[in-house]
DNA sequence: TGCTCATATCAGGCGTCGCTCATATGATAC
DNA sequence: GTATCATATGAGCGACGCCTGATATGAGCA
């Protein structure tokens, strides 16, 4: 496969909002299902699925254990790149509210170009 | 807004293979459109539609200079960590190609118990 | 064996988004 | 002013994937 395809495909599956709720959920512990549902609200099936989704990709490991099934990070080191990422976009974030004076239209970075549609 | 919202959108916007073509063509560098397209192969206008989206979201800026307009990471850093999964990734393809001698539904990390769909 | 609880899977609906074609706009040269 | 080149934008289509409701399966207990 393409390296920079299967690049991407990590980040897509990080990129869905309750799917790294899911995984943030774990943090460094193997936690049962019944505990990810709690802690981030979501159904039964939908957190089933995305664990799934998780686990056919190699991020988490399922393991059994009577009727449970504790799910961890298949590597910690996931969470640490992770990390690393938040702490930057809550840097761009903090930055951007630094400059919040700015209209809403600035804020969506204007086109570089004098530009208007005719039909507009 | 909700903060790991705002974090998985960066995933997000990373997790689209060509969007992740075009940051990456980039590189330290500012470019021009054109050299955009000639390094990703990609079409003017999805090249176009991709770098108003990265712009729009703050990643990429865009200057122009006569004809030209040239972008450029809005923050070097962000290459940095992307590096960094890149290098987690192309460690766990590694080590997933040395285990490649397990079936490809091993490879799909079988579901953690047995189980068997009656209508299968 | 039947019941309960935990979890997985299936199928379908619907919203999102990548890409293309057509076209508009800006900058430069003649 | 016109032509050319570089780039941006609008609109629409089709593919993708998240979520839900229904249901299946496994484990434990009485």
């Amino acid at each position: 496969m393409d390296e920079i395809k299967g690049l991407s495909e990590v980040f897509k599956l990080l990129g869905e909002p309750n799917r790294l709720r899911i995984l943030l959920s774990l943090g460094l512990e193997c936690r049962p299902v019944s505990a990810v549902i709690a802690a981030t609200g979501l159904s039964q099936t939908n957190v089933s699925f995305h664990l799934r989704t998780l686990r056919e990709a190699g991020l988490v490991r399922g393991e059994p254990n009577g009727p449970f099934v504790f799910y961890c990070l298949a590597d910690p080191e996931l969470l640490t790149l992770i990390e690393q990422v938040r702490h930057w976009q809550s840097g761009r974030v903090e930055s951007a509210e630094e400059n919040g004076a700015t209209s809403s239209r600035a804020g969506r970075s204007a086109a570089p170009r004098r530009r208007q549609r005719a039909s507009g």
